[in-house]
DNA sequence: TATTATAGTGACCAATCGGTCACTTGTCAA
DNA sequence: TTGACAAGTGACCGATTGGTCACTATAATA
């Protein structure tokens, strides 16, 4: 398996459009960080756009699989602790995995310069989300273990403040424990307020 | 008044930085915006630096003058409609004013890339809205519109969401209208939510 | 063994960038 | 009238960038 020298070229152009964007980064040091030289990219990838491409195609069969997964969703949790451990879980990860923060960073970075990365991040910031919590609140609401609402409002309602804070820990790193706390407080609120009486 | 020129530099400057980025901006194509030759940007100017930390400066100061407004607030609404109407004015806007949509492009683009546009969009994104709005829950509170509960805690379930539809109306000019009515769907949807008994 | 394809190298190229400098122009005060 | 100064110009510079090319090394195949 020695194409694998084309994946290790993603993964650190990941790491370098994000830091840098599209225009900052240069290939110089992403062959350097590769242990290889500039021109050997070439032989891999015809152009700095076609990595580019390469990684936006990545980002999107990646998101595509995640989407996927949407029909087969979490199970519905059966009390509304689990359903906050449940969704701290999920945020956790999200939060703290290099790969997602360094992804969210060139959907936020990107998003006026390149059209593909705009479209990703509207799905990804807006509708993503949303629609997974909208399809989770019906099946608690069913369960009757949150108050009968608009689901698809509720989920917003749910999703964007999350949204919001996790934003606030990739700008500042060093408070990412805190924001952890805050995003669990907000849950606890929530739930407080929307859960059936 | 001759020292025009600085500001007309600045007022291009935002609008190149927003759209292409600080490593993207050069100073050719914004002098050639202005009707200047590059080098006339350095009578006014000594470097690129120069520009974009005079651009910060005018943001800090545009921003602390906003701030300071929050002391003497819009004063409280009588009635929820009021307050959705006080709202949806200050919000609409917020997402039409060109000048406004560039900084918050700028503060979103470079924020990772300056520490001073980090520092900018943390207060503008997070503490900024939510501040000023838990000012004026309290009161609407105390006045009986709204059932008491944590202010913080509302006014950042109240600014998230609408943040996070001003972004996407940002990222899809075209469907700014759209995004208009949604938010407005939700701040109905939070009043509802939220008012006294 | 000879051949061929793949991966990699380093020197080089043209374009672009931020920045400098000698020079011109216009204005206003002495 | 003249001199000083601020504003503006265009040619130029060094550095950096994406990209090309002739070349080498290696390993598999005929």
């Amino acid at each position: 398996m020695e194409n694998s020298t084309r994946e290790r070229i993603l993964d650190e152009a990941l790491i370098h459009f994000a830091e840098n964007g599209y225009k900052g980064a240069n290939l110089r040091d992403l062959a350097a960080r590769l242990g290889l030289s500039k021109s050997a990219l070439y032989k891999h990838y015809e152009s700095k756009e076609a990595i580019w491409n390469a990684l936006l195609d990545k980002m999107e069969a990646y998101y595509a699989r995640r989407v996927g997964s949407v029909d087969n969703p979490p199970q519905t949790p059966a009390t509304l602790e689990e359903f906050i451990s449940l969704s701290m879980g999920m945020i956790r990860f999200s939060v703290c995995d290099p790969q997602i923060i360094l992804t969210r960073k060139l959907l936020l970075t990107e998003q006026f310069h390149d059209e593909r990365v705009r479209r990703l991040a509207s799905k990804h910031f807006l509708e993503g989300m949303t629609n997974i919590f909208a399809g989770l609140f019906v099946a608690m609401m069913e369960s009757g273990l949150l108050r009968k609402e608009d689901p698809t409002m509720l989920a917003f309602a749910y999703t964007a403040p999350v949204s919001v804070l996790i934003h606030h820990s990739d700008r500042e790193a060093e408070h990412r424990e805190e924001m952890l706390n805050r995003i669990e407080a907000f849950i606890r609120y929530f739930v407080l307020a929307h859960k059936a009486d």
